[in-house]
DNA sequence: TCTGGATCGTTCACCAAGCAACTAAATGGT
DNA sequence: ACCATTTAGTTGCTTGGTGAACGATCCAGA
């Protein structure tokens, strides 16, 4: 405590010397209101760390390998599947749950790039849609390969089928919106 | 096909006149190179799905209850339990799964509202510790109620303890980090 | 029919995260 | 002891996402 402080702000909290005797004293009864358990903990972390792993190297594979970031892709792909390949914003917008104005530069991008079109709505003048162009469908195609690939590779490849349907029902629940 | 285009762009997709033949012909053998099945997709979906919506709507509540961030909280929180509530940019960066210069902005920040401190390290003069400060440790506490009470609303609320349990053992499984 | 409130999509200003490049320091093989 | 490689942390640049504010339109109730 003498010479080895390299303190690059004031007001640091000194390593060892923490609250000791209130903590060790009873058998840890966990305050519900302020604590998460063990349990509860290792869910909600696991969840988090489970996806920003994932997410964090998908997102590398992809633009590596199609240069087609997920989000893109995914829109390319709802469009697909669509009725007439084409979606309004809005429920693009909740089926990629992004938001609106999120959605909107999305859309931006891909109309820039030839993706997608936008074509006015006939019976909400308000509306949009977005359309998947032939280059969207080309585009898509040319990537699904390898974005599905990475998808078993980074996420699917540690599970079994059984695992799978336990994994579906539990995280297909509804979660509050709003 | 006469007045009714109100195409923004050329080259939009006509709405029905898609290929049918080829795909209704054959009972749908699904190319296992090219797509994925109902249960992938379904298993997939549902845990993309089920983080962007519980981390959109946490986030949103952490910082109206709190002003604290997810990403910023789980910092502190780290910090607090790690042994002299300190720890290298690096572990720090691999524990809320971030990238190494992602958690030198974050800590910049946390640094520039007080709640940590910088620390170069003893043995290692590359390196630095972040360490909790006394107000962190406090802006802390008075987050955590709110913080864990808004994770159970939005996440645990949905499962029971058999559920956590579960939970926990898929998505705690290693997927591919490099 | 008119009007007040909701809804659709966009724009704006801001902020957070990533990669690549860089400096400095540690490490290991010869 | 030396140099090449690796590692720690930061910085510049770019990208992508959000909420709030906005104009336009729709709709429901007096």
């Amino acid at each position: 405590m003498s010479k080895d402080v390299q303190v690059a702000t004031p007001d640091v909290l000194p390593p060892p010397p923490a609250e000791s005797a209130l903590e060790e004293a009873a058998p840890q009864a966990i305050d519900p209101t302020t604590r998460l358990d063990e349990l509860e903990h290792s869910a909600w972390r696991a969840f988090l760390v489970a996806h920003a792993r994932v997410a964090r190297r998908l997102e590398a594979d992809l633009l590596a390998a199609s240069d087609l970031p997920l989000a893109e892709f995914d829109v390319l792909f709802q469009l697909d599947i669509a009725d007439g390949q084409r979606l309004r914003m809005n429920e693009l917008a909740n089926r990629v749950v992004l938001s609106r104005a999120g959605m909107t530069r999305l859309v931006d991008r891909l109309v820039a790039d030839g993706l997608v079109g936008r074509v006015k709505c006939d019976s909400d003048a308000r509306g949009a849609y977005a359309v998947l162009t032939e280059r969207g469908r080309e585009r898509l195609e040319a990537a699904r390969p390898g974005h599905f690939a990475a998808v078993r590779r980074l996420f699917l490849a540690a599970f079994t089928r059984a695992d799978l349907e336990n994994l579906t029902e539990l995280l297909d629940r509804d979660f509050p919106t709003d």
